[in-house]
DNA sequence: GACACAAATGTTATGATATTACACATCCTT
DNA sequence: AAGGATGTGTAATATCATAACATTTGTGTC
């Protein structure tokens, strides 16, 4: 189960499930030298774990990452993010009707597809009525 | 119009045009050496340009850019792409259902949509068959 | 417990990607 | 000619990510 994670890999899913926005390896990493930690790779590695687990998502656009919003995030669902680059609120989403015209398209192109990404950037409800 | 691109621009342009894959701005500048280009900054400079232009398509999951595929792809609509991880190709696509239901999406939640990033890497119908 | 194996860790160094800051040149419009 | 917008050259620095190696910890088997 996903209960026993390491000390490291705990500690990465706690910074990132406690932070209001996406967050990069290094920002992660600063966050936990009190705990200890020293090196990149403590994070990166923990944070490959985690993604492995689905219990994190890489945000490809920003070079960030981000705790999983759904309890159970099964990693076979194609999942959209959008993501408010003035706040940088995360909300996780996905589409049956997008994963068959991605899936359509790629059957019909003979395309294996392994990871697919989707994320839009723009700005939230929140953020878009202040400008 | 297209045209009229500046030296650098141009260099980078047909860089890209001439690549079989994705090529990162690095790769670009070693490729442009003897045409004197000498800092990421030069490459970095004329990778904006174009991707303005819509000649250029950068893909965020690779840290890297192509040259648009289509003759004058627009950049409003929405654009999809397929990379194969082995070869390196990409194919760029788009689709109105697609466009529909994200559209959709970010109406229904405030959300409004700035750039919007769709990538499928897996293998094309070459290599995947090799496997 | 002793052993063997897999997984995780600690550490250093290095590689790869991207931007800031500043000085200068070029082009276009007035 | 003056002014502004755009492009250029250069150095320095910031940010993101991995390679290599030694060591430790957890887990199952005997
Ligand atoms: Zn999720
Ligand atoms: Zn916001
Ligand atoms: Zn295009
Ligand atoms: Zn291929």
């Amino acid at each position: 189960m996903s209960a026993d994670l390491t000390r490291n890999q705990a500690l990465v899913m706690k910074t990132l499930s406690g932070a209001e926005a996406p967050l990069s390896a290094y920002t992660i990493l600063d966050r936990l030298r009190g705990d200890g930690l020293r090196a990149p790779l403590q994070v990166y590695r923990a944070l490959e774990k985690l993604t492995e687990l689905g219990l994190v998502h890489r945000l490809e656009s920003l070079n960030a990452f981000v705790a999983c919003a759904h309890p159970n995030c099964h990693e076979q669902e194609l999942i959209a993010f959008a993501i408010c680059e003035d706040c940088g609120k995360v909300e996780e989403f996905s589409d049956d009707v997008v994963k068959d015209r991605l899936d359509g398209w790629t059957r019909s192109h003979g395309f294996r597809p392994a990871k697919t990404t989707i994320e839009i950037r723009g700005n939230c409800g929140g953020c878009a009525g202040k400008a």
